[in-house]
DNA sequence: ATACAATATTAGAATTATCTAACAAAAAAC
DNA sequence: GTTTTTTGTTAGATAATTCTAATATTGTAT
């Protein structure tokens, strides 16, 4: 059995147990984020704001490709677009999102 | 064009450009993180070792359902497991993995 | 208005993921 | 040895993902 019914004050880190709706929650995101591409957009957005056709030429795929994408991680919440004349502009959302891009570089970029 | 060719040195963070090999490596890796069930088992494991049988009744899905999984993290390197008697015990195999499931908490968790 | 540029959407084929159910393998207990 | 416990594997049906190619939309320019 797991002994997760009450912290450990003094024996070690205590881990919180997850709800399931918050699993459910970050399992959708995750998943929106493990794919090459949308991997390589995140990484090439950092914290800008680029344009469809910008982020095209650096990934180097389709533009319905990238414009599906990058629509499934608006869809997502994980992006946020804003016009300006006809171009479109995507950027992370949050924060939190950039953090964990991050530690994802730190994590699969240290060798 | 996305100018990163070479640091910024004072105008804010520069961020590096990382490998189509690194990029693949992470995503692999991230879709391995990416269901539910999966996510659940990590973060019941924290940095403990814990049987199989003890992971199935903690998450709540079938053995064999539960073994697939296992076995998917296993193949993609995130967990290990270690043989006591006819018991199996798995584990977070590196530190790395560890952190990344750390920040996810915080992201996903704090609402 | 037409033409052009940038982005989004759809359809459909091919691939991949996921589950259940049944069965196999390994080690311990008897 | 057989039986039980624990874990792993396979088969196959169903569902989800991903790509290409074609088309639609939206805004700008002329």
């Amino acid at each position: 059995m797991i002994t997760v019914d009450k912290p450990a004050l003094e024996d070690g880190p205590y881990i919180l147990p997850v709800s399931d709706d918050d699993i459910d929650r970050a399992a959708r995101s995750l998943k929106a984020l493990s794919h090459p591409l949308r991997l390589k957009i995140l990484c090439i957005l950092g914290d800008q704001a680029i344009s469809v056709q910008d982020i095209v030429e650096a990934v180097g795929t389709s533009q319905s490709n990238i414009s599906q994408h990058l629509a499934i991680m608006r869809d997502k919440e994980i992006l946020m677009t804003e016009r300006k004349a006809n171009k479109v502009f995507y950027y992370v959302r949050d924060e939190g999102t950039l953090r964990l891009i991050g530690v994802m570089r730190e994590v699969f970029c240290t060798k």
